[in-house]
RNA sequence: GCGCCUGUAGCUCAGUCGGAUAGAGCACCCGCCUUCUAAGCGGGUUGUCGCAGGUUCGAUUCCUGCCAGGCGCACCA
């Protein structure tokens, strides 16, 4: 399915291709053809500056290469009008029921509307959230918890085939810590230097003990053991089921350990060493880092002979290709960004292209507003706002919504109160609503016996402006999803929802879509039913891509 | 000291590959429910796009420097 954007700029380049071959002009040719919808409704359906660019390399002026593109436009058949505009922009408008039939696209191909080829055939790997099992999730995850979900969905629709997978921390001193904490607390003792606080630690530890009391009877060491395992197992599990909840669903959940048990972390040592980057100092094992731009070289294995945390990313890098993925992508936080040189490094390193085979994504910090202040967040306190605390405050939709809507690299602000507020203040229900309110226009056409098959589709009767610029905004959804999967920035799928929206809600109050009293049904009704349900039909996708819900009434 | 991110309306923020008069929502004022959901629509008010240079037909967007804020720079994980 190409959308009206595709084939316009198709054609443009196809005209400029005519115009060179015709000796008409000579330019050297634009890779891609700029194509816009303009924000002035005056200013056409579509807009190009093709003539601006290209003016240059011609030695003409813009407004002479305009001219001749508008020529060969006019012959379109789709296209109603070509204008020159200002300094030489083509402002192009179409033919009403041309544009209209997007209507009937969208119908045809129901929740495969906006899908794309774009990433055919990649294999891609989506590694978010990653939390230590020594906790639940809460705030400092979220972001990636919504994010990286509705990327994963988004990356799909773009074609790829995308696992996604939760790398569980659960080696090294933070868990030792967990499970000499757990036992501090079931026998009353003070926590341990620098272990885990928090109420949750008590309760954990209460349950495991009253759920075999024998564990105390054990030796020291044999409950460290005991407690860290168990308590693992409760925390693994307690964060699976807060995050199918929050819609958040893993594809594999990757343990830090296994990498070690399995051999993988001496397999990746061996494959850097092969590959000539790995040497010896100190005692040590080192990762020449600084062949490929890194400040100094990294520690692989230590003098005493244990593995950093360093050799289990590479281990896991080199992992995840070899299993077949051609795109590893990392979402982080941005106390880990320091780390984004170093996860490119790793690639480099395994003979990759670290500018195609990893990517790593910065997600900047959330803070949470309650009352008019900043909530301070401190695990050290326990104070921290878990992911079920959120839920349970504003909701999962409010919730993803809020966290998908803002681009990744900036800081955003969560005001709970806000959130609690079931207005246009958070524009998730905006956008509801338009979906829920097209529900109900459907079910009334239902009862009124207004039929609205994709037969009963007339694009000829459609020409009020609301109209055109609801059709203008459906036909733009598959452009925003592609662009949402090559930028990797899944908020472009929520702030077109917000536009289309908008744009429904005008159509609505502008423009009757079903009969009056005992006005007699007509075909507008039926055509304005379709455009309804194509509307209806694209905020689902786009919501479906967001994994918020898309209700019925509200 | 080095590195990453950010700086746009009173507030929270969009702004695609450099385009036309820089946009939304909130807040404030005024209108619209005797017919499909008023969680909606219409109108009004709001700008040194952090500062200074550069690149060019054109810069909020690209480049350089500076200022301010956030976050990092381990044989920790």
């Amino acid at each position: 399915m190409s959308s009206h954007s595709d084939q316009l700029s198709a054609q443009i380049a196809a005209a400029l291709v005519e115009l060179v071959a015709g000796g008409e002009i000579s330019i050297s040719l634009p890779v891609a053809i700029p194509l816009e919808r303009p924000k002035n409704r005056d200013h056409g359906d579509y807009a190009s500056s093709i003539a601006l660019q290209v003016a240059k390399s011609s030695g003409r002026p813009p407004r002479e290469i305009a001219e001749l593109l508008k020529g060969k436009l006019e012959k379109l058949a789709d296209v109603a009008a070509v204008d020159i505009a200002g300094p030489g922009f083509i402002n192009i408008t179409l033919e009403r029921a041309s544009q209209a039939e997007v209507v009937r696209q969208i119908l045809e191909a129901g929740a495969g509307y906006g899908s794309s080829k774009l990433l055919d055939g990649i294999n891609i790997n989506l590694e978010f959230i990653s939390a230590n099992p020594t906790g639940p999730i809460h705030l400092g995850h979220t972001r990636w918890a919504a994010v990286g979900d509705a990327l994963g969905r988004v990356l799909s629709a773009a074609g790829a085939s995308v696992t996604r997978e939760f790398y569980i921390n659960d080696r090294g001193n933070q868990m030792e810590l967990f499970g000499k904490s757990l036992r501090a607390a079931a026998n009353k003792e003070e926590t341990p230097e620098g272990g885990y606080h928090g109420g949750y630690i008590t309760d954990l530890a209460n349950q495991i003990v009253a759920q075999d009391r024998a564990i105390l009877d054990l030796n020291l060491e044999e409950q460290n053991r005991e407690f860290l395992k168990r308590g693992y197992a409760a925390q693994l599990a307690d964060q699976k089921r807060v995050l199918e909840e929050f819609g958040t669903k893993f594809d594999n959940w990757f343990s830090e350990m296994s990498l070690h048990d399995s051999g993988a972390v001496t397999h990746g040592l061996e494959k850097l060493r092969s590959q000539g980057h790995v040497f010896e100092a100190d005692g040590a094992v080192w990762l020449r880092t600084t062949d490929f731009g890194d400040d100094k070289d990294r520690v692989l294995v230590k003098s005493g002979g244990v593995p950093t945390y360093f050799s289990s990313d590479t281990a896991y890098y080199i992992n995840k290709r070899e299993r077949g993925f051609d795109i590893c992508i990392y979402m982080l936080g941005s106390d880990h960004h320091g780390y984004v040189q170093r996860l490119k490094t790793i690639a480099a390193c395994a003979g990759d292209n670290p500018e195609y085979n990893i990517h790593v994504l910065i997600g900047q910090l959330v803070k949470i507003m309650e009352g008019g202040e900043e909530v301070k967040l401190s695990k050290r306190a326990g104070t921290i706002i878990t992911l079920d605390e959120l839920i349970e405050k504003v909701g999962v939709d409010a919730a993803r919504y809020t966290l998908i809507r803002y681009p990744v690299d900036t800081p955003m602000v969560m005001d709970v109160d806000i959130l609690k507020k079931h207005t246009n203040v958070n524009p998730v229900y905006y956008v509801q609503y338009a979906h829920a309110r097209i529900s109900g226009v459907i079910r009334n056409a239902d009862e009124l016996s207004v039929p609205h098959a994709v037969s009963d589709f007339d694009p000829s009767l459609l020409n009020h402006d609301r109209e055109n610029e609801l059709l203008g905004a459906l036909a733009e959804f598959p452009r925003v999803v592609h662009g949402a999967a090559d930028l990797r920035e899944p908020h472009r799928i929520a702030r077109y929802l917000e536009e289309l929206a908008g744009v429904y809600h005008r159509f609505y109050s502008d423009c009757r879509v079903l009969p009056m009293g005992d006005e007699p049904i007509s075909a507008i009704h039926s055509t304005r039913a379709n455009l309804c349900m194509a509307t209806k039909q694209v905020i689902a996708n786009g919501l479906e891509l967001l994994g918020v819900s898309a209700p019925e009434k509200m």
